[in-house]
DNA sequence: ATGGTTGGTAGCCAA
């Protein structure tokens, strides 16, 4: 089964891109970020008239994370990242869909942006992305497959990064973020993309300003990590370049995975 | 060093 990852920058303004996508790449599973729509103005009903099945975590303006899956699934698990009730933000949703005669668990996440640093907002990414540890090890504990995938916020090496000195002052390169992001790697966990396309170069997000795309000017911050059952699985990797050329493009291109049917 | 662009929403914020 194919399960990909877009952050779409917007629902309204990329439905006709994410029609597109979905239609030319057909994945089983698609989650979203940044769908800066409320639940009820998300547009589903261009989804289910597809064949997905749609679950939204929804918020009006900003954030927001949606997960559609061709095969019926019951269970949502989670609204919004457990361990803070004074945290507002749509960030988080995690489902259970099936896969053949078993389950695969997803964990769709908008890891906080953090910028500019030595703000409340860097403190806020940091304290995210604690909270977010603690719910990778309940999940370890269950010994089940399972993918966390989603907009991370994170360049996790320098070779995720056309030119890391750039990035050296902005939140998503700082050694703090990139220490918490490691330690949800030494967890356990397997980032698909680097397993399969180990070499540098790889990106998920050119800026629209400056021509960072004509330039290839990309950071890779959108990853799928996977628990040691779901990486037994694993077939392959990819990123699906060629929408960041399309008209009215998100910023973000989708990153797959193929998991072996269970 | 600054400004460059897009999306959502209502005179700016977030990225």
């Amino acid at each position: 089964m194919r399960i990909a990852t877009w952050n779409i920058n917007g629902a309204k303004a990329r439905l006709d891109g994410a029609l597109t996508w979905l239609k030319e790449t057909n994945p089983d599973v698609a989650c979203f970020q940044e769908i800066k729509s409320s639940n009820e103005a998300f547009p589903a009903a261009f989804f289910e008239e597809l064949g997905y099945h749609v679950a939204v975590h929804g918020q009006k303006g900003f954030n927001g994370v949606a997960v559609l899956s061709k095969r019926r699934f019951d269970e949502v698990v989670v609204r919004g990242l457990p361990g803070d009730d004074g945290d507002a933000h749509a960030r988080y949703i995690e489902v259970v869909v099936p896969n053949g005669s078993g389950i695969v668990r997803i964990g769709n996440l908008y890891l906080p942006n953090g910028n500019p640093i030595g703000t409340d907002r860097f403190a806020y990414k940091l304290a995210w992305m604690r909270r977010f540890e603690a719910r990778v090890r309940e999940l370890l504990d269950l010994e089940e497959a399972f993918l966390l995938m989603g907009d991370y916020n994170v360049i996790p090496e320098s070779a995720d990064a056309k030119h890391p000195d750039a990035w050296r002052e902005d939140a998503l390169f700082q050694p703090e973020t990139r220490a918490a992001y490691r330690a949800l790697i030494n967890l356990g966990l397997t980032d698909a993309v680097r397993a399969c396309q180990p070499e540098a170069g790889v990106f998920t997000f050119w800026d629209y300003q400056a021509g960072a795309w004509q330039k290839d000017h990309g950071i890779r911050i959108d990853h799928i990590l996977l628990s040691p059952q779901a990486a037994d699985r694993l077939l392959g990797a990819g990123i699906d370049k060629f929408t960041r050329g399309w008209e009215k493009p998100s910023d973000h291109v989708p990153v797959w995975v193929e998991l072996q049917d269970g």
